[in-house]
DNA sequence: AACAAGAGTTAGGCATGCCATAATCTCATC
DNA sequence: GATGAGATTATGGCATGCCTAACTCTTGTT
């Protein structure tokens, strides 16, 4: 723990969110040196090297061979910087009028440089909100996060009746395409029928029938009502 | 002329910025390479290095041992940084209610990261200022900026009356001590006294009076009403 | 139990960027 | 035309982060 006071490279931040974000989807277990790498776009030479001095900087532990995983200090960095990248996006979203398709670009850059002062003074002007654009949870100052259970809209059965939770923020096209059509998180969703082959679902949103392709519908999560 | 595209480094930006306004206190003449230098906190040797890099880039020309002065584009960088940083602590000050004497801390940083679509969504909504907090005018979008006449404080009469225009914004404490006694930009000033010898200043502001030291009241840049 | 394939690591380099010291050079002035 | 302040160059250091090539583990399969 502590209060990250030294200054940590870009890269750095850019590497202990990768490895939070890859960790955290499958499930909490201890990250692929390959996987990684090609989270970020770089060798899996240059990301072992990477990992060795995140261990160096006591924000990641790595037995060779083992794969990596975060310490407390670096997990409370990863969330210290999605907290200001989530806040980020709400800010602009919100106060800026910036698209939600394109916040998060600018949040990718801006996460690396705000204060801590500024970090307060945006969430203070936000009122402290729980969720960004995208519905994803924004870490509490404490660096808590709410979890919440949430299934892909591609599981559902024909029938079901289910809220938009959330949707990454990492595809401008998909948000917005959703955008032009008034879906976001927060509505609720009836899966009226799914076409077998990865065919695409037809679902009922704000009293309209949409077609939703494969790739949109796994990338959306519902929490059933 | 031309928008810039290019990736510049802060250091870049930051010896654009420092020429831009050496420049502009000494008359426009052409800059040397040791004020430069001492400006920045770096030697002699290494801001020649630039400047020879800057030219380069087509920023500055300079002619060996004759100092350096900034291409159209150079200067088109430099206001272009003003104008984010101006926007900046305006924005900062006026919807974060961050303190006027920390914004200039907080716009250094993000002057170099900001892009183009945010800046225009924070001038767009500030009304599109033509002052920022410290009273210093705010390069238009087409990067032309409003010149005035002021004159220090410190040049006034006895019996001079005056309006505080504008104020330095790298000295916190002296924005610190206006602050508490609420003077600021726009307030009237009479010039009551003057002690000889560096003495202080007497004036009334807002109803009240005030001692000046010398370095504040050579500060502090006003107009005549 | 041996082995191949895939994952991971190390070694060696390259590129960028910025700055410093030391030595040298230039130019304006006396 | 000597001098000194100012400016420049030559070198080198340091920090970052990436790559390729070659090697080493680990593990699942046979
Ligand atoms: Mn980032
Ligand atoms: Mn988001
Ligand atoms: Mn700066
Ligand atoms: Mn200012």
């Amino acid at each position: 723990m502590g209060i990250p006071t030294v200054e940590r490279s870009r890269a750095v931040e850019d590497y202990v969110k990768a490895i939070h974000a890859i960790a955290d989807d499958g499930g909490d277990r201890s990250v692929g040196t390959t996987a990684l790498a090609s989270h970020l776009g770089v060798t899996p030479a240059s990301a072992s090297g990477m990992v060795r001095k995140l261990a160096t900087l006591g924000l990641a532990s790595s037995s060779p061979y083992r794969g990596v995983t975060l310490t407390d200090d670096g997990e409370g960095l990863a969330l210290s910087i999605l907290r200001r990248h989530r806040l980020l996006e709400t800010f602009l979203a919100q106060r800026l009028g910036i698209p939600w398709d394109r916040v998060h670009a600018e949040a990718e850059v801006l996460e690396h440089v705000l204060s801590v002062e500024l970090e307060a003074a945006i969430a203070n002007n936000l009122g402290n909100p729980d969720r960004d654009p995208h519905g994803a949870p924004i870490p509490r100052s404490d660096l808590t996060v709410e979890e919440q259970q949430t299934f892909p809209l591609d599981q559902l059965a024909e029938g079901d009746r289910v809220r938009f939770v959330r949707i990454p923020d990492e595809r401008p096209e998909m948000l917005r395409w959703l955008a032009e059509r008034g879906i976001a998180p927060g509505v609720e969703i009836e899966l009226k029928r799914r076409e077998p082959f990865g065919g695409p679902l037809t679902a009922a949103i704000n009293g309209r029938e949409h077609q939703l392709g494969v790739e949109l519908a796994a990338a959306i999560r519902v929490e059933y009502l």
